[in-house]
RNA sequence: GCGCCCGUAGCUCAGGGGAUAGAGCAAGAGACUUCUAAUCUCGAGGCCGCAGGUUCGAAUCCUGCCGGGCGCACCA
C-alpha cells in the first residue's frame, strides 16, 4: 500500500504505523518505504512487508536476521496474531481477533465516511471536462470524457480537495456561425451550408426557436447554441453529471480577457510578431512549436482564448487546473503548460489528464463518418448505472469499445449486476434482521474464525487505500474492481455462511459485516456515480 | 520523421519494485429443503511483444527495437 495521511481512519494504516515504531526502534530514526500487502498466497499470512530487505544494506545485516528482530518487536502488539520469518526475509503477520473486531467497528462508525479524506486546507482543484462545442449532441468520446472527469472529481473530493467542475463552451468563431447557419436553413427548409451540421438534433434545436424567419443569424446562432447547450447540460445531468460553473469563450472575449492575457504575455517577454502574425513563444518552454495567437487578418485564435482561459481559473483562486480530453488532443498538452508559463504562471499546475477514444462494437464514432452514437442513446439502451459502470471500468489509458449487444444484455455476464446484486443481498439480510427482532447492536466479543469473515473484513479494511490510491492515480477504474472484488467476496460470504445465527455473538459479528458490506458498496459505487439498488 | 497511449490466458482487461502473475467472459466438471442459485465451488488455460540494463528481487523502473491506435493548423 502507499503511505497516505494518517488523518483517515483506517486500521491498516494503523497497522503500518506500529510497524514503523518497531523499525524505528531498530534504526534509531531512519525508515525506508514499508511496504505492506495483502498477499495472494494466504500461507504468507493476512499482510506481509518486505521491510526487512530494504534495511538490510542499510543495517549492513543479512534481512533474516532484521526480519527476526523484527518479527519479536512486533509480536507483542495487540493487533498481531501472529509473525513469521519466511523466504529471502518477509515478514508475514496475522492479525489478531482483536484487530477483526476493532477494524470493523471503526468503519461502522464511520458509516459512509470511512476512507474520506478531511478537508485539506488551501488546495482548491478545479476540474474542467467534457467542454464539447455546443454544435450537436454529447457523442460516446463525450460520455466517456463525462463519465471519467465527473469520477476524478468525486475521488478528489473524496480525498479531501475542494473541487470545482466547470464545462467550458466555444460560443465565438466559424464553427459556431456555421451551426447558426445551420439551424436557420433548417428551420427555413433552405440547404445547410458547406461544412455544416446536419445532424437531426439541429432541426429539433431550429424548431424550438422563436424566431421571425428574417432574424438577423447572430439570433439564430446565439439563441440555437443556448437550446443546444441546454439540451446538453440536462442530459448529463441524467447521467448524474453536473457542473458548479459553465463558461463560454464569448465572455472571455467580450470582457477584454484575451487581450488582457496576450498583453501580459507580452509583458513577460514571450510574444513577437511574425508574417502579419501575433506569436506566442511556447517552444521556450517545450512545446512542438510557437503558437498563433493574432492571426494575420487580426482575428484571434482559439489558443488566444485558451491562454485567457487558463489566467482566468488560477486568477479565482484555483491551485490546480485539470483538463480531462481526448486522446486526439494529446497534442494540447504542452501547448496549455507551456502557454502557462508565458503567463508566469507554474506548469505544474496544470494537469492535463488524456483518456483514449471509445469505440463501439469496433468502429470509431465520427460526426462526420454518419454512424455516431449519442450520449443519451447509450443510457436509454443500458440505463445510466451501466453506461457509467462501463464507461470507467477501464483504465482511462486504455482503448475503450462499448460492445453494444453485450451491454444490452441483462445478464450475470453483466459485472454492473453482480455488484447491484451483491448490495440487494446486504439489504434484503438487514430487513429480515429486523423484521425476525434479530438485530443485535455492536460487532460483540465473538472469536473469528479463519474463513469467509475474515477475508470479507480484510477486502473491507483495504478501501481508504484503495479510495486514496484512486484519487492520486486519478483512475476511478481501480474503485470499480475494488468493489467487484468486494462483491465477489461478499457473494462467497453469502453462499457459506448463515448470517442470523442463532448464537447471538455469531449473529452479531456477522450481521455488522453485512452493514460494512452494504455501506462500503454503496460508497464504492457512489464515488462511480453508480445507484445501490435496495432490492432488485 | 517527431510526440502521446497500448502490447499480460482463446477474448476483454487488472496488476505503479516483492514470494507460485490475477479477474471477468468463453470452453469443462459440480452444488438449489437456504437470509434472493441474478449465487457459489473446482479443474484447465501464460517465452507478461523482443533484446539489453538497473536491483538482493522487474510484468512493473531505464534504453533500444518490433507491432497497433491517436496526433503533429494563422481549424475549432
Amino acid at each position: 500500500m502507499l503511505c497516505h495521511d494518517s488523518r483517515v481512519i483506517d486500521p491498516v494504516a494503523d497497522l503500518h504505523a506500529a510497524l514503523t515504531s518497531a523499525v524505528v526502534g531498530l534504526t534509531g530514526g531512519d525508515v525506508p518505504q514499508i511496504g505492506l500487502e495483502r498477499p495472494g498466497n494466504p500461507e504468507h499470512g493476512d499482510y506481509a512487508t518486505s521491510v526487512a530487505m530494504r534495511l538490510a544494506p542499510l543495517l549492513d545485516k543479512p534481512p533474516r536476521e532484521i526480519a527476526q528482530e523484527l518479527a519479536t518487536i512486533v509480536e507483542g502488539f495487540p493487533a498481531i496474531a501472529s509473525v513469521e520469518v519466511a523466504g529471502p526475509g518477509f515478514l508475514n503477520l496475522r492479525l489478531s481477533d482483536d484487530w477483526y473486531r476493532g477494524a470493523l467497528t471503526a468503519m461502522l462508525t464511520a458509516g459512509s465516511d470511512f476512507g474520506r479524506h478531511a478537508p485539506v486546507a488551501g488546495v482548491e482543484t478545479l476540474v474542467e471536462f467534457v467542454s464539447a462545442n455546443p454544435t450537436g449532441d454529447l457523442t460516446i468520446g463525450s460520455a466517456r470524457n463525462a463519465a471519467y472527469g465527473d469520477c476524478v472529481s468525486r475521488l478528489l473530493d473524496f480525498a479531501g480537495q475542494t473541487v470545482t467542475r466547470e464545462y467550458y463552451f466555444n460560443d465565438a468563431g466559424n464553427q459556431i456561425n456555421l451551426f447558426g447557419q445551420s439551424v436557420r436553413a433548417r428551420r427555413l427548409g433552405e440547404e445547410i451550408p458547406e461544412g455544416g451540421y446536419p445532424g437531426a438534433e439541429i432541426v429539433e434545436v431550429a424548431n424550438a426557436l422563436d424566431l421571425p424567419d428574417d432574424a438577423p443569424l447572430d439570433d439564430w446562432t446565439t439563441q440555437g447554441v443556448a437550446v443546444m447547450i441546454e439540451r446538453i447540460r440536462s442530459g448529463l445531468e441524467r447521467m448524474r453529471v453536473t457542473f458548479d460553473l459553465w463558461t463560454s469563450e464569448q465572455t472571455l472575449h467580450s470582457s477584454g480577457a484575451v487581450t488582457a492575457a496576450i498583453d501580459r504575455a507580452r509583458s513577460e517577454g514571450h510574444v513577437f510578431e511574425q508574417d502579419d502574425a501575433t506569436w506566442l513563444r511556447t517552444t521556450t518552454f517545450g512545446d512542438d512549436k510557437d503558437r498563433v495567437l493574432l492571426k494575420a487578418d487580426g482575428e484571434t485564435t482559439y489558443f488566444a482564448a485558451d491562454l485567457a482561459y487558463i489566467d482566468l481559473k488560477f486568477k479565482r483562486g484555483a491551485t490546480r487546473a485539470i483538463y480531462v480530453l481526448g486522446a486526439d488532443h494529446h497534442g494540447y498538452i504542452q501547448r496549455l503548460k507551456a502557454g502557462a508559463v508565458c503567463l508566469g504562471l507554474d506548469a505544474e499546475a496544470v494537469e492535463v489528464l488524456i483518456y483514449q477514444l471509445v469505440t463501439v462494437s469496433g468502429e470509431r464514432m465520427g460526426k462526420r463518418r454518419g454512424n455516431v452514437i449519442i450520449l443519451d442513446e447509450l443510457t436509454e439502451a443500458i440505463g445510466v448505472d451501466a453506461a457509467r459502470y462501463f464507461l470507467v471500468e477501464r483504465s482511462h489509458d486504455q482503448m475503450l469499445d462499448i460492445d453494444l449487444d453485450l451491454a444490452v444484455e441483462t445478464s450475470s455476464k453483466n459485472p454492473v449486476f453482480y455488484v447491484q446484486y451483491a448490495h440487494a443481498r446486504c439489504q434484503s439480510i438487514l430487513r429480515k434482521a429486523a423484521e425476525e427482532g434479530l438485530e443485535v447492536a455492536g460487532v460483540g466479543p465473538t472469536h473469528v474464525p479463519e474463513g469467509p469473515e475474515r477475508t470479507l473484513v480484510r477486502r473491507l479494511a483495504e478501501w481508504p487505500d484503495i479510495a486514496a490510491t484512486a484519487a492520486d492515480l486519478r483512475a476511478p477504474h481501480r474503485i470499480v474492481s475494488w468493489v467487484h472484488e468486494l462483491a465477489a467476496d461478499f457473494h462467497a460470504f453469502h453462499h457459506d455462511l448463515h448470517v442470523l445465527h442463532e448464537d447471538a455473538g455469531t449473529r452479531a459479528f456477522r450481521l455488522s459485516t453485512v452493514r460494512a458490506t452494504g455501506e462500503a458498496l454503496t460508497r464504492g459505487l457512489g464515488l462511480i456515480g453508480v445507484n445501490a439498488p435496495d432490492r432488485m
